[in-house]
RNA sequence: GUGGGUAUAGCUCAGUCGGCAGAGCGUCUGGUUGUGGUCCAGAAGGUCGCGGGUUCAAGCCCCGUUACUCACCCCA
């Protein structure tokens, strides 16, 4: 279960639900660098100006300021806020690194951000996202937007969170459908699409007809784009069903068609072509991804992003490029609250090596420091207490193995587990693999 | 930022009409004096969120405040 924190949307998990993040990072890691993406760390603030390049979002934006300067953010561009993504950050960081980086550049960012909304359930105000991206100079060749797609799903699907499905869509294929059907204010059809889920198709029609003068036949084909969604290239089809036609429209179907084919092929199931996805941010210039586990839709996107044709601009250079971020800490969080995923134990320790006498302590360090010589967390007991008591410390924490010595030297070893005493050599006795290191298990449902 | 709900032991929660602060779980100790888990007995543990008011008397009623929480907004 997990616990609330005292402060609200600044998360803090106990020792085994850090277990359950660590192997999220860990997994995440490990599947990204497979992938041939280099880490970079960015710090935690930026200037106010550079933040908001993006957008007017200042409402989540902290402020930094010294306490006793009694200094206001307010308007001053150089003042310093912490960052609220870890994109806007990473395109600051492609600009000033632009001659020591070799394009296109793959990394991944795995960082702390920071939000001033209002927590509410998988929403927090400190929480870590996993960002991927790949940033090209000049130009970026599409595939890499297939093949984020799929570095993704195999990321998630490596993870012990139930099915997810990695919906796509491509903001030419709207904006040129809407352009074809007469409507110019694409970026409001978009954002009434994008609530198409949360409040259903009559509402959006109204927004649609009120807000960007939509005539009632131009709204009910806006919606019959966003209702498709299917999982093969059947999307074309229905699409041209709707008989609209624009040059933009064209791109965007060949685009997301691409990212469908080689998803029903490489990663089947995972990925379905979904026109209702439009996501808020309006830097994105084609595909765009949203991420939900099944069953937890009202959880929210758990990873989300896009292409983004002008990432960052130096001179006459733009960076275009392709990414997508992943929301660990909402991960986690549902993760550890339907106890999908547990830890195998609360502690690292494998061997609670047991004090006969306290004057023994030095020789069972000796013990432990042959264990650990050979990868084996291993604890001493502080007092010789009874033994007893001292199982009893090792089983509330988990610790599969008790080690005894005995007056005569020799040694045992205590599975806790079954009971099982057996006589072992500190230099060459191992405990089962699993039983090595704390392991996360997915519950079987 | 807007609106609703909640706040009592480490956790989950009772607390009647305003009249001595409670239970279960957990923790600790002992039974069992150097091999845990079960069982039995006992113990510790409280700023009743905070501040004010009404009253002989407030966990309970009134006012204020803070935090938490749900929804809106927005997003991972």
């Amino acid at each position: 279960m997990a616990r609330k924190a005292s402060l609200s949307g600044f998360p803090e998990w106990l020792p085994n639900e850090r277990l359950v993040e660590l192997h999220v990072l860990d997994t995440l890691r490990r599947t990204f660098e497979l992938h041939g993406f280099s880490n970079v760390e960015t710090r935690a603030v930026e200037t106010v100006g550079q933040l908001l390049r993006k957008g007017d979002i200042d409402k989540e934006v902290y402020g930094i300021s010294r306490l006793q300067a009694g200094e206001s953010t307010g308007d001053d561009p150089n003042a310093l806020a912490l960052h609220f993504d870890l994109t806007v950050p990473f395109a600051r960081y492609v600009v000033e690194n632009a001659g020591h980086l070799s394009f296109p550049f793959r990394r991944y960012q795995i960082q702390k951000v920071w939000r001033g909304e209002r927590p509410q359930d998988g929403r927090f105000r400190e929480f870590t996202q996993a960002d991927i991206d790949v940033v090209g100079d000049g130009t970026l060749p599409f595939k890499y937007d297939v093949e984020l797609a799929l570095v993704i799903a195999e990321a998630l699907e490596a993870l012990p969170i139930g099915d997810f499905k990695l919906r796509v869509n491509n903001r030419k294929l709207a904006e040129g459908f809407y352009l074809g059907l007469g409507l110019s204010d694409t970026a409001g059809v978009l954002r009434n699409i994008d609530k198409l889920e949360k409040i259903g198709a009559p509402r959006v029609k109204d927004l649609l007809l009120d807000e960007v003068g939509a005539s009632s036949d131009q709204a009910d084909a806006a919606l019959a784009l966003a209702q498709i969604r299917t999982e093969d290239m059947s999307f074309i089809e229905k699409v041209r069903a709707l008989g609209v036609e624009h040059e933009l429209l064209e791109q965007g179907l060949a685009e997301l068609g691409e990212v469908v084919e080689m998803a029903v092929r490489r990663a089947p199931g995972r990925v379905v072509a979904d026109l209702s996805i439009a996501r808020g941010l309006d830097y994105y210039t084609g595909t765009v991804y949203e991420t939900v586990l099944v069953g937890n839709e009202k959880l929210g996107s758990i990873c989300s992003g896009g292409r983004y044709e002008s990432l960052a601009t130096k001179g006459n250079r733009t960076f275009p490029g392709v990414g997508l971020s992943i929301g660990v800490t909402r991960l986690v969080s549902r993760m550890l609250a339907d106890e999908s995923a547990v830890a195998s134990r609360h502690v690292p320790t494998a061997v609670y090596v047991t004090l006969a006498q306290n004057d023994s302590w030095s020789d069972a360090q000796d013990v432990a420091a042959q264990l650990r010589a050979r990868g084996i967390s291993a604890e001493v007991a502080a007092s010789a207490e009874k033994f007893g008591k001292q199982i009893k410390f090792a089983d509330k924490r988990g610790i599969p193995f008790v080690w005894f010595t005995q007056e005569d030297g020799t040694h045992e070893v205590k599975d806790i587990r079954s009971g099982e005493q057996l006589v072992a050599d500190p230099a060459t006795w191992m405990p089962a693999a699993e039983d090595l290191t704390p392991r996360i298990a997915a519950a079987t449902a």
